[in-house]
DNA sequence: CGTAGTTTTGAACTACTTCAAGGCGCGTGG
DNA sequence: CCACGCGCCTTGAAGTAGTTCAAAACTACG
């Protein structure tokens, strides 16, 4: 009873952005304090969902922007043929939806890979708000463009890397990413199972577990499951500098 | 001397916007009639330029972005080690340079990969513009979002496709956009190297040129250095069907 | 006509995939 | 609370597509 009695208290405490802990990460962050207010308005503060829930689907109509508050999510898109390729894996404080924009429908879909809480912006306030606020969006290229850059380097991992190197980039990625928002970045739990990140990094679901098990007799992780200790983060970025394939020759000359 | 003449002549003719042959490819296409002299008193259109010239190069601060009006660039980026990704090959229509917006700094480098001409236009009156005319931003929106689902669809083509599907798929798409343009869908000239071509494609250069040969052998292509004829595009479409590894679980269930 | 860059071809090698099977952990229902 | 069953993960062994190395053929261009 106390515990029901929490969550509704919980659900009702709307927190709204001047008060959230992801302030410095989400986009008000670029705004000026006076527009804080307006922007918060337009949001609704934190819903909460499942694991396995869809945010939206492939194909879907553009209809909101989200930001996570707490949590994670895959974003992924399948060909006609039903081959499916994980586009990205998002954390707390990460604006999803934008890949809408094209043709006002979602290229790729988004699930929950554990309880997850997202803040929901309608798209169409959004535009608006836009056209009043340059800050606005200049922040929301800014996302726009990580991501794209992102996409771009990853493509240089999958295309020019061997397995290992890729793995190690990924868990020190993720450490990143992880420490920016406040938790620790040498023990993770991987909110993924082998089977994303495989597709993810472009090969096997079983290259990827024997690559665990490699690094974890090298003693460069301690693996147990989805929790993963990095032990030696240097010894993951001395993988990281061994290119294994031809580069590119710049033509053209 | 008559040669000399036409040249001096061509790079008077500034031919703007609403006379140019790309009207309709171009951004202006999103434009009410009013605001396209606007934008074109904007630009400086037509800057012609030798083969292996750089538009711009990773690392310069963002100050243009440019549009094709005709011949072709690559976009490549390269990483710390020196491996270098060739992002994308871009035909005349293209809009480019919005990769910087991330942080005012290129994240890639641009080449021509033959004679180009291109029209500039500077990117902070871009921006102002935007403000002023909603459907400038929904257009560049619309630019960016596919390109970033066009590296989607690229890195679901890496990494869960054989090197035949790759190029299959390669050279449809080149035959479709030059098509789009008005140019043979089915006699392409290419203008990149088949190194580019490799890279772009995550494979060897060697692998590139046994299946261009493999191609011709099997009567789908008539190939002569860098002038390829598809003689059978229902073939090489046929070969896109094939999905050669395995496809990504959805995992979270 | 020679040089440099590009493309093709050949042959050996290997990292990764694929197929197959066993183990482990977790949630469910008895 | 324990046993059952289903996914997830790991491990092994065999096969292969593609890479790498090496060198020759061709093209363009001065």
């Amino acid at each position: 009873m106390n515990a029901e009695h929490n969550v509704v208290a919980l659900e009702r405490a709307t927190v709204t952005c001047p008060d959230c802990r992801l302030r410095d990460l989400c986009i008000p962050r670029g705004l000026p304090a006076a527009e804080v207010g307006e922007f918060a308005s337009m949001v609704r503060h934190g819903r909460l969902m499942p694991r396995g829930h869809y945010l939206y689907r492939q194909g879907d109509p553009l209809s909101s922007v989200f930001l996570i508050k707490t949590g994670s999510v895959k974003s992924y898109f399948a060909a006609e043929d039903g081959a499916e390729q994980i586009v990205g894996f998002h954390l707390a404080g990460d604006l999803i939806g934008l890949d809408a924009v094209e043709r006002g429908v979602h290229g790729c879909s988004i699930v929950t890979l554990e309880h997850t809480s997202v803040c929901e912006l309608p798209y169409p306030r959004m535009e608006q708000l836009c056209q009043r606020v340059p800050d606005l969006l200049h922040e929301i290229l800014l996302k726009v463009g990580t991501e794209m850059s992102r996409g771009h380097q990853l493509r240089l991992l999958i295309s020019q890397r061997g397995a290992e190197e890729r793995l190690a980039i990924f868990l020190l990625d993720l450490s990143a990413r992880l420490g920016e928002r406040g938790y620790s970045p040498t023990d993770l739990m991987l909110p993924m199972s082998r089977y994303d990140i495989a597709n993810y990094l472009g090969v096997a679901a079983e290259t990827v577990s024997r690559t665990f098990t490699r690094f974890e007799q090298q003693g460069l992780l301690a693996v147990d499951r989805r929790q993963v200790r990095i032990r030696d983060a240097a010894g993951l970025r001395t993988l990281t500098a061994h290119p294994q394939a031809a580069m590119a020759r710049s033509g053209t000359r």
